[in-house]
DNA sequence: ATGGCAATGTTTCATTGA
């Protein structure tokens, strides 16, 4: 069971590009970020037809996660938003497939430490927490995947120095990635033993990406039920390379059966 | 100190992202 988790950056645009990676990497579970897609314009039909069934929460311009799964793979109770909390961005759905609870986020920018946009991420963040703390516990099987923008610590990030204190790299930022392992989450990349400077995000400014100046922010939890099935987890970043890339590339997390 | 790239729609520039 493969299971990954991608920003886009606009599903319209990056549409050819997913096909194709759905095509190559044959995920059976894919949690969409940045979808910029209104539901009625999600592109349905085309996915079902490359052999992937999908629930969505979008808007215009802005946000919209989605998530994808294998067309034989039933997909369940599926929930959009964070539970009590009436965001008015759509950056959560939710949905049970094979007997996992997957719960894809978008987590807020922030913009700069201390700005409005960054008291709205902090907040953000203190109500997912409640809301994973409660779906832990009604589905012991979960795995909360997207693009959280936070870089855990140092080792995610290409330039610790420059960036210290820095949105994505705050004190208090990391310290609420950390409430979301308290409540018995790993982050599956570090279960593993991983070679330095690998990021999931460049700039595509700068020759970001020729450089390798990065950041790991995006990630893919999975709950104490499942640490024992999981057997990999890793970064494609030849997605970053070719024409018209997203700024981030697809995480993947394989689960033995 | 600032913009640099990409996507969107408010479109020939402003806003947002990270």
């Amino acid at each position: 069971m493969k299971i990954a988790a991608w920003n886009v950056n606009s599903l319209n645009v990056r549409l050819p590009r997913l096909l194709a990676w759905l095509k190559k990497q044959m995920p059976d579970i894919v949690c969409l970020q940045e979808t910029k897609c209104e539901n009625t314009r999600f592109p349905q039909d085309i996915l079902l037809e490359a052999g992937y069934q999908s629930c969505f929460h979008g808007q215009k311009t802005y946000n919209g996660v989605a998530i994808l799964a294998r067309r034989e793979m039933p997909m369940a109770e599926v929930l959009c938003g964070i539970e009590d909390y009436d965001d008015p961005q759509a950056r959560v759905i939710a949905a049970t497939v094979a007997g996992i609870r997957v719960v894809c986020v978008y987590v807020p920018n922030g913009q700069s430490v201390g700005s409005e946009k960054f008291e709205y991420k902090m907040q953000w963040c203190r109500r997912l927490r409640r809301y994973l703390q409660e779906t832990v516990i009604q589905y012991p099987k979960l795995v909360v995947a997207g693009d959280f923008n936070i870089a855990p610590d140092d080792r995610d990030v290409h330039d610790p120095d420059a960036w210290r204190g820095q949105i994505l790299c705050s004190d208090e930022e990391r310290a609420a990635f950390r409430s979301f392992l308290a409540l018995g989450l790993a982050d599956s990349f570090r279960l593993f033993e991983q070679p330095p400077n690998v990021f999931s995000w460049w700039d595509y400014r700068q020759l970001g990406f020729a450089k390798n100046r990065g950041l790991r922010i995006d990630h893919l939890l999975i709950s104490e039920a499942l640490r024992e099935q999981c057997v990999a987890s890793v970064i494609d970043r030849d997605e970053r390379r070719g024409e018209k890339p997203s700024d981030h590339a697809p995480v993947m997390v394989t689960l033995s059966e």
